[in-house]
DNA sequence: GCTCGTCTGTGCCCTTGCGCACAGAGTGTA
DNA sequence: TACACTCTGTGCGCAAGGGCACAGACGAGC
């Protein structure tokens, strides 16, 4: 039987939280609570993958890095998701990056116990691939979206994105690295946030944004956000599953 | 006990090829064989799926139509693959639409067989989730290049990557057509293709492209068609897979 | 306070690629 | 042969965004 501590712990992160409860049992002696540092790297391209985060309070960016040093996002994950999906997958390393965007928690799980429980259990296998979809989900709409919609947009989905998966208004981050998630400049990203900022959407002070109005940003994005995440809904959260 | 004739069709599909003998007679049964016409929609985006396709010399392109009709393309599937994975992984639809760019056949297996087989042969799953990670590089690598990369160096790689697929130095398809799958426009496409033609890699007469110079193209195009070559053999043809 | 380092704002020039218009060049068909 | 249609080539103006340079603004530490 979970503690009612333990279990309101460890269901901050919403794929954990949608398994059954004697699923969640058995997880969690395999579950560790780690906590990432800002920019901290999760795991580099081409590392042997050790184990799998559930992130809680944290935000993971899957980022590229190209040959000439230039960056690009490929996806955002926070406590709706999982980094390492190819533990399960098979493959056991990814050619990109996995970087703290937002400091915070997550739960950590070593790479035998996942594979395990993802043979065993349908329950964990079935949530599993329907987030792997997810993300597919996911990338593909941010390969569509790099390449047809403007910069200020990119912006403002990148934004609602690490809105959603924060508990708060204010994000900590420079236009410096939000460019590097962007794939663009530094300046470029400047002269659009000032724009946002002119029509009152946020604030932005030195490594600090607040956002001031959600549903302007929800107005001022492209339609790739809706459509990642009322698919996200649909496959994670609508139908009875867990 | 397959017949060599049907042993012969049935690996044109390097998907199936990989599995083991008695796996492919088990699935036999329920492989139809189907030939695609250029441009013949396989699915719709969000119309539920009623079965994969196992390409064999027909190829076939993921493509997302945004609601201002601009197109792009996150994946191109030839007979290295396999449309419609999110019938596997549980979700039954995707937003995004399959269409043939190349001409030719495939096998086809209904939803049921599908996920029978899935859940039954630790092999077919096994193979069908490291494709699947191929498939989330793939997109990936587009999501970052069509960020990154000039017209030229994608058309590049689109071509490598239709090369590979097809048993021939010819593809038939107008710039118009290929403009969607960059998601530029026709003129761009036409400058693009007219350097690479003054160059001597390719030549383009109305509809109908012919390859000169590989060798020439791998040197114009950017890394990422390598990237994804390379970690594609790792994951599905390099070990003991099968 | 002062200084240093970091972050942001801005301006200028240049390239890429889009929008549009239209001209030619093949191809198919009557 | 004539006509219609499709595909490709090209030119021009324009907008977005990259490269670069530098100025200001803020904060931390001394």
């Amino acid at each position: 039987m979970l503690s009612a501590e333990a279990f309101d712990a460890i269901t901050r992160n919403q794929l954990l939280r949608a398994l059954p409860q004697e699923e969640l049992e058995r997880l969690l002696p395999s579950l560790t609570r780690v906590a990432f540092a800002l920019g901290e790297v999760l795991y580099e391209s081409g590392q042997r993958l050790e184990y799998v985060c559930f992130p809680t309070t944290s935000v993971v960016s899957l980022l590229y890095t190209m040959e000439d040093g230039s960056t690009a996002e490929m996806g955002l994950i926070g406590n709706d998701g999982l980094v390492g999906v190819a533990l399960f997958l098979g493959g056991n390393t990814t050619p990109n990056r996995a970087v703290a965007v937002v400091a915070g928690g997550a739960w950590r799980m070593n790479a035998n116990a996942l594979q395990q429980e993802f043979a065993r259990s349908e329950s964990f296998q079935r949530l599993l691939l329907r987030y792997t979809q997810a993300l597919i989900t996911q990338i593909s709409q941010a390969a569509v979206c790099n390449r047809l919609h403007s910069i200020e947009k990119r912006l403002c989905r990148w934004l609602l994105l690490t809105h959603d998966r924060v508990n708060a208004n204010e994000l900590f981050m420079t236009q410096e690295f939000i460019s590097n998630m962007l794939g663009s400049r530094r300046e470029s990203v400047t002269v659009a946030a000032g724009r946002l900022q002119d029509i009152g959407l946020i604030n932005y002070a030195r490594g600090h944004i607040t956002i001031i109005d959600r549903k302007g940003l929800e107005g001022a994005v492209c339609e790739c956000y809706r459509i990642v995440k009322d698919e996200t809904d649909r496959l994670l959260w609508a139908s009875g599953e867990g």
